[in-house]
DNA sequence: GTCCTTGTCTACCACTTGGTAGAGGAAATG
DNA sequence: CATTTCCTCTACCAAGTGGTAGACAAGGAC
């Protein structure tokens, strides 16, 4: 039973390891020696490196979609549905950081599992688009093509959860790690940034103006077509 | 004469590799390949493969720089100014997308040069928080903080601009590409995307819904301080 | 006891990596 | 002509890569 401990560890480990260095920049030995393990015993476990990769990001959509279902699970509509989604998204972001890392690397579309991540996540997808259809029947949501409006809201609040704010204004860190991923809270810590409540309520709340602005139906002062 | 325009043509290859494939993901054998070269030729021009990397960052930063420097100009206020910037952004994107492919990798934390292209873009970093600033002194944008109103902008946009609006239904391409960076319009047309007119205008006015959203001044009604 | 399964290890391999040393061609320069 | 400079190449190398083969120990089953 220590074993499938060991499983799991290794899971874990690889999900940071993969979100900071990349697939290409992650090397088996490494991840064996951050484990205190030997590369074989990886490679008992999960038979290539490739495979252990897909486990990684199966596990991970998995994490995604439970958080997905659960801020939906509430039923609720319009504006307040997405703001539900948001806040798990945040949470998701603060908990478990090294999930949006993963996420950064396997969307690149050379990622060796460009489409994996994608059809586990396909019935989530799927149903947001409907949620959206469904939001723009009633009126609560303004019309527009709702896949693409999809893809915008996505990048909107994935590009912003995963900026970091880093605000040293004195080494220039502040450009440099901006949509650096949030993979590892001591990092941040070691650069001088502070996770604090404070900033992510601000970026929360900036983000929601954001996609407000993106939701709400038409105003009373139409622009024309 | 002839090896300055091999010291030309390794920059620009090396910037579509080091965008597609990461830095860890690039070999120098690779990239003499694909150039028709050996490897040997790349270290004559740039003694180690970090120096390429930096040389390729150093050249990028200079492109970056001059499409604001254009886009700034026009000594334009507000929102206008910010329109001009996004008009700007795209087409760097639509021209140059390999660009964009680059700064997805050297905005990791853990890029060999993390701190590098931020040095090169200090300026405009500089430039660009005491815009937003002076807009809102004049109380043409909404006050807030500017530095962190300007790392979400930077998320913002470059999401925005990167994301590859994949639509095609059927392999569920669309999920996984998103935030892929366009870095090849050939691998694109492959997938099934087209790169319209269409769908980059689109993107463009979605966005801009975003930004107005988050620098106009508050509305008539006030929602408690 | 013996046998089999499970899990971790050592030893090793073929291949790729970034990088060094230096040969040699071409073309200016004297 | 000889010499020097510029550029690209062949030949190598030490270190690291993912992966294979198999030894070995700990337990449980019988």
């Amino acid at each position: 039973m220590a074993g499938s401990d060991t499983r799991r560890r290794i899971l874990d480990t690889a999900l940071a390891a993969f979100g900071r260095d990349g697939y290409a920049g992650t090397s088996l030995d490494g991840l064996a020696a951050e484990l205190g393990i030997r590369k074989q015993t990886i490679l008992y476990w999960f038979p290539s490196k490739l495979d252990l990769f897909e486990a990684v990001v199966d596990d991970t959509a998995v994490d995604l979609a439970d958080a997905f279902d659960e801020a939906a699970a509430g039923g609720l509509t319009g504006l307040d549905q997405v703001q539900a989604i948001v806040d798990r998204v945040f949470r998701l972001a603060v908990h478990r950081p090294q999930v949006l890392g993963l996420v950064r690397e396997v969307t690149r579309p050379e990622s060796p599992t460009a489409s994996r991540l994608g059809a586990r996540i396909r019935p989530l997808y799927d149903r947001a688009r409907d949620f959206l259809m469904r939001e723009m029947e009633a009126g609560r949501i303004r019309r527009s093509d709702p896949a693409m409006l999809l893809l915008s809201l996505y990048s909107a609040v994935v590009g912003m959860v995963t900026t970091a704010e880093y605000s040293d204004s004195n080494n220039m860190a502040g450009y440099s790690a901006v949509v650096g991923m949030v993979t590892e809270l001591e990092v941040q810590r070691t650069v001088g940034f502070e996770p604090t409540l404070r900033s992510t309520v601000m970026r929360r709340r900036e983000l929601m103006r954001f996609l407000r602005a993106a939701l709400t139906p038409e105003h009373p002062a139409p622009a024309g077509p």
